[in-house]
DNA sequence: TTTTTAGTTGAACGATCGTACAACAACGAT
DNA sequence: ATCGTTGTTGTACGATCGTTCAACTAAAAA
């Protein structure tokens, strides 16, 4: 007997990593960082305990493939639209199904809970919220700029951001289905 | 030579047991759930590995007491206060210097990533957390009585605790000092 | 076809995890 | 002074952690 009998399935790099992400997303949902092992992650991905160090060479490594896999949606380029319809992107991406589920906001927990502990993680989060809240506060000037109001842009950028992060808190703990 | 040449220090189990939540609280917001480990708790409390195990039954109970501890501060009694002092009161408790810094918000965040995962501590938040907003939504309808305003007051409370809730993760994650 | 490259497996390692437990030390009661 | 109670220690155990690595397979290149 060797060691398989049965074929594999073999999967170029880039389709395994971001298997080996959504895997790894999946874990942070249903039991956060505690459930955020090598071995329930490859489980989750259907592969065995070797493959995520060929992929990713520490889990440290997946953990931030993963922020930045998350964030990539909520940061895509919106250069094109007006204003207004930035903000509402915004808000819009932030409530959608796909971001505005339980197990999504259980993973965004458990990474922010990182966020002090890894230094590289937390570079990362900086530089992707300055971008984030950047976006928000040009677009809220430049609104303020059409209406001739003195408003404090960069305030409400962050008034709305915590509301937003706020609701999403308030469902994912506290809805009752 | 003896297990102990030093005298170790007694003291009573009640002394223990607080002594043991904050460092357990203290572990929480250094490192999240991941540093919430027997060995570093002990070591943060100046105490042995086995003390533990005799003053809390489980990790998990600890946990427990953890949170009751942290929501008694913000569940203490305001039954004499006026609605709007009531309310007042909330939000101070939130703010104030004893809730209102990094390693405690660090340490809700890893609180609140576990809830979906034990379910005592799930149950234990569902019961603190209606009692919470029972107590904010009786003083918003008392309010709106006074000023014969017709509001929806459980809508208000959730928004106003998703507000206080966002503006605690906005500082936590992405203050700058 | 043969050789090279790239993807995958499972066993092994030392470290650390949570818990149990026997031994011991300090205190209160008698 | 002696005894039981209660607080405390450190070791031990099996389980699981992240990582490494040699062996292997499938596909591409030659």
């Amino acid at each position: 007997m060797t060691v398989k009998d049965i074929a594999y399935h073999r999967k170029t790099a880039q389709q395994r990593r971001a298997e080996l992400i959504a895997a790894g997303i999946a874990c942070l949902g249903k039991g956060g960082m505690t459930a955020f092992t090598i071995d329930q992650i490859c489980k989750q991905a259907g592969v065995s305990r070797g493959l995520i160090n060929h992929h990713f060479k520490t889990k440290e490594e997946l953990l931030l493939s993963i922020y930045a896999d998350m964030t990539d949606y909520l940061l895509r380029d919106r250069g094109r639209d007006s204003p207004l319809k930035q903000i509402a992107g915004f808000i819009d991406s932030s409530f959608d199904a796909k971001s505005f589920n339980k197990s999504n906001l259980r993973a965004w927990l458990a990474i922010w809970g990182q966020v002090a502990t890894q230094p590289e993680l937390k570079s990362l989060h900086q530089k992707r919220y300055q971008h984030y809240r950047g976006q928000l506060v040009a677009a809220i000037s430049a609104i303020a700029e059409d209406e001739q109001l003195d408003i404090d842009a960069a305030g409400v950028a962050r008034q709305l951001i915590a509301l937003i992060d706020g609701l999403w808190l308030e469902y994912c703990l506290h809805s009752d289905g």
